[in-house]
DNA sequence: GCCGTTTTCGGCCCGACTGTTTTCAGTCG
């Protein structure tokens, strides 16, 4: 079994274990064993495991690593399977409703024989629910309510489209009166490509608080109000999306804003941190741990260390700033440790002013909505040196894609184009080439040759039910294609709708950097893709980025703001991204792979 | 199940909110 099945494993013996009433801290051993597999290095595993020194690991005891061993080597696990058998498919589905957690649902279980959301919704209709102990009537109609939006509940939410509702309320939140700060926190502060919840934190004056409330719960969108006391609401909004707000003192606003904003693997480790320096971080403050009373009454005597933001609570434990993005539990504390200590800030990641241009763009004449003269001025109005075209090979019918003749006519317009001094921003001519089934680019040699391309970004478009052997060798082959300069969206995903294809992307990432082949990191707000999981070691190990919006009209040039958002996720830095470059840079580095 | 200068047992991050109770358990983040 791979590492990655491995972790999946566990992660599921974590929730069965949960199910059946277990110790939680127990779940919580499985489930971060399951979460440091993930984040290592297939390499590291692999050598590990050959080794047998997983268990020198934090968090990998006695259990796990046997259980890991066995599933390794045989892909089997007594245990997981007794585990398995004893627990159906419908009772891990209960997780998904609002309000069940595993001790109601062992409760349900037991005493109702409640083993399907299905069964569950018929036990509330017959009224035997809210019998139970510790149920009541109004759990039971929210159990109702929860199963029916099951779906919109549950459902996750792309950055892009939960940043378009969070973003005037923050605006609006700083203006209404006693307000003085107000952020956006959560998985959207740290750049997650989906966001399952918003939450919003405001600093602002105690008799101010009810009116804030009243205001956020009456916002136009809001169609449920789940939550309403003093200093907390929460709402959902008709798309389904929900949201948090939170009320803190001023003095509170840097660890509240800290505390929300997460990851929970990341407070984990910083409230560790702050315990071994004898203090208690939380959304309260950071206190001393000594003396009587919890962190929040230690706060409220005014114990707290007094901080005016977060980088004065990443001082005080001393550690340089980490942006939000790489608050992530992989390791960002112990290099914020070690630039402390060094007097070196983390590495500046990647902005979106760095950008002097993109590759990856569509007009009218395949899929695009906009015209070569379009895309052009609006790349000039965002103030690019070049813009790219990459349109669509004469393989994606659909998307009337360009054969050999269009392609040089369009090559034709864009150089008289530039010619013409028209337009500060200069056209590259490029193309968005299939990669076929067996991994051939989609124009002859020849024609290669004729058309005297800028760039050639390959893309996979068809076949997409291949192997993962087959894939892998596919896309390989395209990469080694002298004419190939980029890869574009490396596994074809579209975030909360498909899976991507099947491919080995160690072997692809190796590929691209022996064959200097930059890989793209398309900026679609649905691709996001290749993963930022990825990019810190492969940009680490060589491997060039070039961030492209894959724009289809003049407004999809600007999710490029998303994709600089999840690079900087990635760790990268300007010097990782080819579109950082002025104009001679990127024509040096195409000169160069050709 | 993991961990250890608090070291082989007894902790493990911690507080708000809800609904159920009548002082608290469960869920959530």
């Amino acid at each position: 079994m791979t590492k990655h099945e491995i972790a999946e494993v566990l992660e599921e013996i974590g929730v069965l274990l949960e199910l059946q009433g277990e110790n939680p801290f127990k779940t919580r051993a499985y489930q971060n064993g399951a979460r440091a597999l993930e984040a290592m290095e297939a390499d590291e595993f692999s050598a590990r495991m050959i080794a047998g020194t997983l268990g020198e690991l934090k968090g990998f005891g006695e259990a796990l690593v046997d259980k890991i061993g066995k599933l390794h080597a045989t892909g089997r696990l007594e245990f997981y399977d007794k585990l398995r058998a004893q627990i159906p498919d419908g009772v891990i589905a209960l997780l998904d409703v609002p309000g069940l957690g595993p001790k109601k649902i062992k409760a349900l279980r037991d005493q109702l024989g409640v083993e399907s959301p299905e069964a569950l919704a018929e036990a509330c209709r017959a009224g035997r629910v809210a019998e139970l102990a510790g149920f009541g009537d109004k759990t039971q109609t929210k159990i109702l309510e929860g199963l029916a939006n099951r779906e919109a509940y549950g459902k996750r939410h792309r950055w892009w489209d939960a940043r378009a509702v969070a973003e005037p309320i923050v605006h609006a939140l700083r203006l209404l009166a006693g307000v003085h700060r107000a952020e956006a926190a959560g998985s959207l502060r740290r750049n997650l490509e989906t966001v399952g919840d918003l939450d919003f934190i405001v600093a602002a004056d105690a008799t101010a608080a009810e009116s804030i409330t009243g205001w956020f719960c009456a916002q136009p969108d809001v169609k449920e109000v789940t939550a309403r006391g003093e200093t907390k609401a929460s709402v959902r909004f008709a798309s389904g999306l929900q949201a948090d707000l939170r009320i803190v003192p001023e003095a509170q606003f840097a660890f509240a804003l800290h505390h929300f904003t997460g990851s929970k693997d990341h407070n984990v480790a910083m409230r560790q941190r702050a315990l071994a320096r004898g203090l208690s971080l939380s959304e309260w403050g950071l206190v001393p741990e000594a003396g009587e009373g919890t962190a929040k009454e230690k706060a409220e005597r005014g114990e707290s260390v007094v901080l005016a933001d977060e980088a004065e609570l990443f001082a005080r434990l001393e550690l340089e700033f980490i942006p939000p993005e790489l608050r992530e539990g992989l390791g960002e504390i112990e290099i914020a440790e070690a630039a402390r200590a060094h007097g070196v800030a983390l590495p500046r990641l990647v902005e979106l002013a760095d950008l002097r241009g993109a590759f990856h763009n569509h007009t009218t004449e395949s899929d695009g909505k906009n015209s070569l003269v379009e895309m052009a001025q609006a790349a000039e109005g965002l103030g690019w040196q070049y813009l790219g075209i990459a349109d669509h090979s004469k393989s994606s019918v659909q998307a009337r894609g360009l054969d050999e003749e269009r392609l040089a006519a369009q090559v034709a317009t864009i150089r008289a184009f530039n010619a013409s001094g028209r337009c500060r921003t200069r056209l590259l001519t490029g193309v968005e080439s299939d990669i076929l089934p067996d991994g051939r680019l989609d124009y002859s040699d020849e024609a290669f040759a004729s058309l005297g391309l800028d760039y050639v970004v390959a893309s996979v478009h068809s076949a997409f039910t291949q192997s993962e052997d087959e894939m892998t060798r596919r896309i390989v082959r395209a990469i080694e294609h002298p004419r190939t300069t980029m890869l574009g969206h490396a596994t074809g995903r579209i975030l909360l709708r498909r899976e991507g294809y099947k491919v080995d992307l160690a072997r692809v990432i190796d590929a691209a950097i022996a064959q200097r082949v930059i890989i793209e990191l398309n900026a679609h707000p649905s691709r996001l893709d290749l993963d930022w999981r990825l990019w810190r070691r492969a940009a680490e190990r060589g491997l060039m980025c070039a961030i492209n919006p894959d724009a289809h009209d003049t407004a999809g040039l600007r999710n490029v703001e998303a994709g600089v958002r999840v690079a900087r996720k990635g760790w990268l830095q300007a010097v990782n991204v080819l579109n950082t470059r002025d104009l001679v840079g990127v024509l040096r580095w195409f000169t160069a792979r050709q």
